[in-house]
RNA sequence: GUGGUCGUAGCUCAGCUGGUAGAGCACUCGGUUGUGGUCCGAGAUGUCGCGGGUUCGAGCCCCGUCGAUCACCCCA
């Protein structure tokens, strides 16, 4: 007899399954419905791309395009990656069907898996999810804090506490290319080794997240880039914090921010969170001037934020946070005899349509047995159904929490029902 | 891609200097002929990650490989 290899998921992917699957679930949604509660709507895209779309839009000189990408040739012939990050593929589609000749701005969100072929660790995985949003077409100050606004009321919505905002300017692209050039210059002045010579090379500000301390103590006398805006790009910047402040979202100003993708002009914030080990950004973005123009659209700014859902749910984990009651099972039935089964289901779909969440046990299980997938169920009430229910029309239905046991008729089952989970959550 | 640690039951792990596997939890059934959670009893479950080597004998030693984990690079 051949032996089989046991199958087993791709290195570094991150999956979900019941019972940690509701939490994802529940976190996504929560992201999910804040960018819908500002107006953002759907934009659902493939993907896989065509590999030039994040050279161009992401930046060849990026770690996550020059080495990280998932790229491979399809039966054509044509170069085709799994998308990387979820902002240059937006930006080709609001090219390609012309929403940015209609009314500005666009705004958009999205949810779905990325793929970044990386060493994995804790909260980074080769396939992660991600919901973002974006706001293309108007570069006004109001519309960077309704962004970061968003993910603040996400985050708040979670119950999450342990984390904080960072934000800073990177400037136009006049303000970043005067200021870059300093950088150069005094990092020139520094002794480095060949790899970190080369990292500096392709993008100065790197340097600013060295996690040695040689590094670190040598970057703090390094020229700082806020002190370099032109007036316009620190006018943005103030009149941002202002409204921060005004709305009562709590951040820092981190002079050393770095962003990882080469688009990012003006406006970047970042939330980090403490609870989590090296990976500990759950969500970032900013604005970007060129990207659009740069992808062959219309010369627009636009401004959005990446989510990581896997880092999130890590953080609520890490923070302890319980589900909601409204994401379990309002009534489990439990059937029996054979006639008790097949109404059962009927019962329970009448139910169901009606809104509630119903489960049954099956298979041919004691009293016991189905009293026992009941608690295992966590739902609220359960209903045992037999022969005696079925010739009286009514039944006991009982409060799993408590114990105490309500006869009702199994017409009036629904209103009952709705109405001890309503007055439950009002006690 | 580089480095450290680690892979034994569904889960968490024990397994002494090599002598052919165990606990707790979970699961199923019963004690209670129609009521779960506690208690008591019984039962089922392992390619010891995979492949090779050393040995009379390998879960334990050696090599390789796959995976996990943590850190670096980088990032959500």
């Amino acid at each position: 007899m051949a032996k089989f290899q046991p199958l087993q998921a791709p290195k570094g992917v991150s999956e979900y399954y019941p019972v940690r699957s509701a939490i994802f679930e529940f976190v996504r949604e929560s992201l999910i419905g804040s960018a819908k509660s500002s107006g953002y709507q759907l934009m659902e895209l493939p993907v896989f791309e065509d590999t030039e779309l994040f050279k161009r839009g992401v930046g060849e000189s990026t770690d996550v395009v020059s080495k990280e990408m998932y790229t491979f040739e399809d039966r054509g012939g044509r170069s085709i990656t799994l998308r990387p990050e979820g902002t240059a593929g937006v930006m080709r589609s609001v090219i390609e069907h012309n929403l940015d000749r209609g009314q500005l701005p666009v705004k958009v969100w999205y949810s779905g898996a990325f793929f970044r072929a990386e060493r994995p660790q804790a909260g980074r995985y080769r396939q992660f999810y991600q919901v973002g949003i974006e706001a293309i077409g108007v570069n006004d100050p109001e519309i960077d804090v309704e962004v970061i606004a968003v993910a603040a009321r996400a985050f708040a919505g979670l119950g999450l506490k342990n984390y904080t905002l960072e934000i800073t300017s990177l400037g136009d692209l006049e303000s970043r290319e005067r200021y870059t050039k300093e950088l150069r210059t005094f990092i020139a002045t520094l002794n480095l080794d060949e790899e970190t010579a080369r990292r500096a090379e392709i993008n100065p500000l790197r340097l600013f997240d060295d996690k040695r301390d040689e590094i670190k103590s040598a970057m703090a006398k390094a020229p700082v880039l806020l002190e370099y805006l032109n007036e316009s790009s620190l006018k943005h910047f103030e009149r941002v914090q202002e409204l921060l402040t005004v709305l009562a979202i709590p951040f820092t100003v981190n002079k050393r921010m770095v962003r990882g993708l080469d688009y990012y002009t003006g406006t970047a914030f970042e939330f980090v969170h403490h609870g989590l080990g090296a990976q500990s950004g759950i969500g970032g973005g900013g604005r970007y001037d060129g990207l659009m123009s740069q992808l062959g659209g219309a010369e627009l700014s636009g401004i959005g934020f990446g989510i990581g859902v896997d880092r999130c749910v890590l953080a609520c984990e890490a923070e302890g946070i319980a589900l909601p009651s409204s994401f379990g099972i309002d009534l489990f039935i439990v059937p029996m005899s054979p006639a008790a089964k097949g109404a059962s289901l009927e019962l329970a779909e009448r139910l169901r349509s009606l809104g509630l969440i119903v489960d049954i046990a099956y298979g041919d299980r004691s009293l016991k047995g189905g009293m026992k997938a009941a608690d295992k169920s966590g739902a609220k009430y359960s209903l045992v159904l037999g022969d005696d229910e079925l010739s009286t029309g009514t039944a006991a239905l009982k409060n799993m929490k408590t114990g105490d046991q309500l006869s009702v008729t199994i017409a009036s089952l629904h209103d009952v029902v709705r109405q001890e989970i309503t007055n439950a959550s009002h006690s």
